[in-house]
DNA sequence: GGCCGCTCTGAAAACGGTAACAGCTGCTTT
DNA sequence: AAAGCAGCTGTTACCGTTTTCAGAGCGGCC
């Protein structure tokens, strides 16, 4: 089924067969429904790649991302398909398990004639690199960038900062003055902000940071462990632990489990992210929620934005998060 | 850039470069070699769209999945974009939300000149819709059918029966008697098997099952809690439950705990999938272990060989399943 | 009555590749 | 010596759309 067959079958022209089928241009009610029966009857659809050559559109976006597999990702990429979608558009779907080289190329095989445009999330690209692809003429946004870049980017990221602060100041509400950081990897922008939100929160509580507390581990359950061991061996032990993410929580508190300390009476521990695993936990983790589907969805809706009106003024998008309070915090013991 | 700049560039046609990028027909080595570096200098890649129109062949395979985010289906997506990569082809992800008309109109539009294949993952179509699918000469596989489906679509899925008699063998080996089993869904294909299995493994233990002891349920944390609170309502209680996914299982093992039931020294629990929950939960899960990048990359692979030799012999391919144990189980009390 | 503008439609030229076909060279075979 | 064939390259038709352009019909306005 082409159309030409369903010219012919409508009697008419190919030109008003796309017309129709586009809603473009002038057809005449009795045309465009004599045209749209046979449509219905015949279940044509127009071939993708016909019209992406003929168009330059072709209905089709690049999604990068890391790995599917880690909820912090799998969500963000259901919130972009499910925009997508609204957009009557397909997401193609680049997992680059953190190869700089696999993305880049990728990337340079998507940008000509594959995709309208892109979603890049946690990309590897620098920002030279990610200037590049711009002066070229793609359109795309980043979620989550890893570091700063180029303003002329259009960024999705939450509100780190704030986030941190959020959970510092449920800590220092709840009493606890000796309050260690684990921070996952200090390149990446997230954690810098929420060290500045970290920071931020003791100063406001008149506290100055002791650079013990600050421990700086790999973003995973291993890396938590460690900074906690460590953080446990300290002469004089923090009440709390706020962790730069969930995973880092659920490895400070097996140690602290170990430890036989017990939490939240001996220790709170709070994480980031609001992963599905922090109320699985026993006790279940105090934990700042990302809008991790909103962002996907953000993203979507500025990028249709920027392959629609063809460029854009610059926009940095911060979506708050949310405390999310479980039974993992609680006063400080009495020592 | 498109072929014709290279040509001009290189000195040469089209034709010749077609040739060398695709690695077809002749080619003199000193011809490839000039191409090749007019290509690298200049950056070219091959519009997806003209190479489809021209050639029929997209290089874009639809995957369907009912959502992404359930790290079940995020893991065989994972399989299937791995394996997919090393076939330099790339995945349009269709998201269906288990919603039957958005799948079939997806796919319908999938199937005229986007993609060149279809995975589906657990896919909501009517065997016979699948048939007409297959009659209009689409080359797709099926993982995780939801039902017998016609024998000439391959299809790719766990050994499920195999599986539910791994845990039950654990369970009756332990010294349990009175097993309880939780079932997901029974129109589910897995469910029937793992119910076989489940029933199979009573009988070669010769025990005759009892109705009393199963309980279905939504797949779903709920369903398991729910259930659970019906069997441990029973005169006389089972001493292990085996729960059909692990989510069940969470369910469950909740209920015991809020009811005082010590896991494993009161109840023993068991559950399927092995997701990632399982070693988060103290205690942690014993679950059966299903292959599910393993799946992903089974049904690659057996859809290459589809697209490429057009047709091929029905193939139904189980793959093992491991049954993990930790900490949920272990020898009934003595009451 | 001539002109304008609106509505509707069709012819035809792209879009960027692929592949069938033909043509050329130089070597081997009969 | 003619024929055949492998190796190499170019010409060209075609894939299924979109889009530009031109033209036809028609009512309203000066």
């Amino acid at each position: 089924m082409t159309i030409r067959d369903v010219a012919a079958l409508a009697g008419v022209s190919t030109a008003t067969i796309s017309r129709v089928v586009n809603r473009s241009g002038y057809v005449s009610p009795k045309t465009r429904s004599a045209v749209e029966a046979v449509i219905r009857q015949h279940g044509y659809t127009a071939s993708r790649s016909a019209r992406g050559l003929s168009s330059g559109r072709t209905g089709l976006i690049a999604v990068t991302v890391p790995r599917i597999h880690p909820s912090y990702f799998s969500v963000i990429v259901a919130g972009v398909a499910d925009a997508l979608y609204e957009h009557d558009m397909r997401i193609v779907l680049c997992p680059t398990l953190h190869e700089h080289d696999r993305e880049v190329s990728l990337l340079a095989r998507l940008v000509h004639g594959t995709t309208d445009g892109g979603v890049l999330i946690l990309p590897e690209e620098s920002p030279s690199e990610l200037r590049d692809l711009m002066t070229h003429g793609f359109s795309f946004v980043v979620i989550d960038p890893r570091t700063r870049i180029d303003a002329r980017v259009p960024t999705v990221s939450a509100a780190n900062a704030a986030g941190a602060t959020q959970a510092m100041e449920h800590l220092l509400a709840l009493g606890h003055r000796r309050i260690a950081a684990i921070t996952g990897p200090s390149a990446l922008m997230a954690n810098k902000e929420r060290t500045r939100g970290y920071n931020a929160a003791l100063a406001a509580a008149g506290l100055t940071p002791d650079p013990e507390l600050t421990f700086e581990s790999e973003f995973d359950v291993q890396g938590g462990a460690i900074a906690a061991s460590a953080l446990f061996d300290l002469a004089e032990r923090p009440t709390a632990i706020f962790a730069f993410n969930d995973q880092l929580a659920i490895g400070a508190m097996r140690v602290a489990l170990a430890r036989n300390l017990r939490v939240p009476e001996d220790l709170s521990i709070v994480g980031f992210d609001d992963t599905s695993e922090s109320e699985l936990l026993r006790p279940a983790l105090t934990s700042v929620r990302q809008p991790l589907a909103e962002m996907g969805r953000m993203g979507v809706s500025l990028l249709m934005r920027l392959v629609e009106n063809r460029r854009l003024e610059a926009v940095h998008i911060e979506l708050a998060t949310e405390l999310v309070i479980r039974g993992s915090t609680g006063p400080p013991g009495p020592r």
